[in-house]
DNA sequence: ACTAACCTTTACGTAAACGGAAAGGTCGGG
DNA sequence: CCCGACCTTTCCGTTTACGTAAAGGTTAGT
């Protein structure tokens, strides 16, 4: 229909490649809107404006966006988990310049202590999801198995043996209660 | 303020332990309402109904239940995913029945077919996520030790070392931007 | 200077996942 | 048979995570 509006690259190395919104939303695969309401949360602001008031994005912005998109695609996280994250990342760094900031060995273990309860707390989260994933994981790999055995018998052209389920552990596999439908 | 009112367990091998809906939530840590939304949504099916109508559970209800709030909670998934899950547990259990009632070889592979692409699409979009967080554990985990390095450092008395970060490769970890606040 | 294609803010709409109250029926101990 | 505690359905309210116009300003190519 229309070629992209690709902003001309002036060849005098301006503040180099700021992308406007849309060209980041089609990078990555989301809404000019959605970007707008991640900033409305506070998760990004953009590395600049135009003179005329338009968003520019710079490479650390797409990457922070990308990183916050994974985190919503594949692990499912809420945005509020997502924004608690970012927020942590944001507090180490805080830390770690109040710590290079001090040679006082207490405040030094007092915020090392602060840091190291944070992670513990996001290791422990994490690795609960993690497991749940994990025991699904190899439950389906179970049957993927199963199911390849009896197209291995068929391929032999035998009699189907029947055989025993290795009954798995881990995480309940599905409970087969009567549902509706 | 009251007694608990627990079906008073009469001796006789009723049906065997079957419960009511605040009973379930309260064993679960759910609320009726969230339980009703989930019979609504097609989640499940109570085991029974009084004569008066009341939604009785039995213990496979209550497994199915935990199994779906574990899948809510630690794993993340939203209640369409989870359907899906039941949905496709489902029919699993249909296609081992038709699997069982033929003795057609091309039926049989068709059938196992089938199923073996349902696994293999299931376990991929799982691992995508147990990627995603095992990349930020082992992140987490990085910053754990460096941590505790610091905090031996302090144990000894020493003078801080400065020394490298291990620059963490896998998920991009919270990218450092301007964020607000 | 014109104009298409972008952008801005503001604001209302929507699907998901429940919360909570209303109006009325049920259960079981006293 | 009475009553308090529980249940039923119905329905409206809320938060999250955006979609979708509306009304107007900006950018750049011609």
């Amino acid at each position: 229909m229309s070629h992209l509006d690709t902003p001309t690259e002036s060849p005098d190395a301006v503040p180099r490649s700021l992308l406007r919104i849309q060209e980041v939303a089609a990078a990555l695969g989301l809404t000019a809107r959605t970007i707008r309401y991640y900033e409305e949360l506070g998760l990004l602001t953009p590395a600049a404006r135009s003179s005329g008031d338009y968003r520019l994005y710079d490479d650390d912005d797409v990457e922070r966006l990308r990183f916050i998109k994974g985190l919503r695609d594949e692990a499912g996280f809420s945005l509020t988990e997502i924004s608690q994250m970012l927020e942590d990342e944001a507090a180490r760094a805080r830390n770690r310049d109040r710590f290079r900031a001090t040679s006082d060995a207490a405040e030094r273990r007092a915020i090392i202590d602060d840091a190291l309860a944070r992670v513990d707390r996001q290791v422990a989260s994490l690795r609960a999801k993690a497991d749940r994933l994990a025991a699904m994981i190899d439950d389906a790999e179970g049957r993927r198995g199963h199911l390849l055995g009896h197209l291995a018998e068929l391929d032999a052209g035998r009699e189907p043996t029947p055989h025993e389920h290795p009954r798995r552990s881990g995480a309940p596999a599905a409970p087969r209660t009567r549902s509706p439908r």
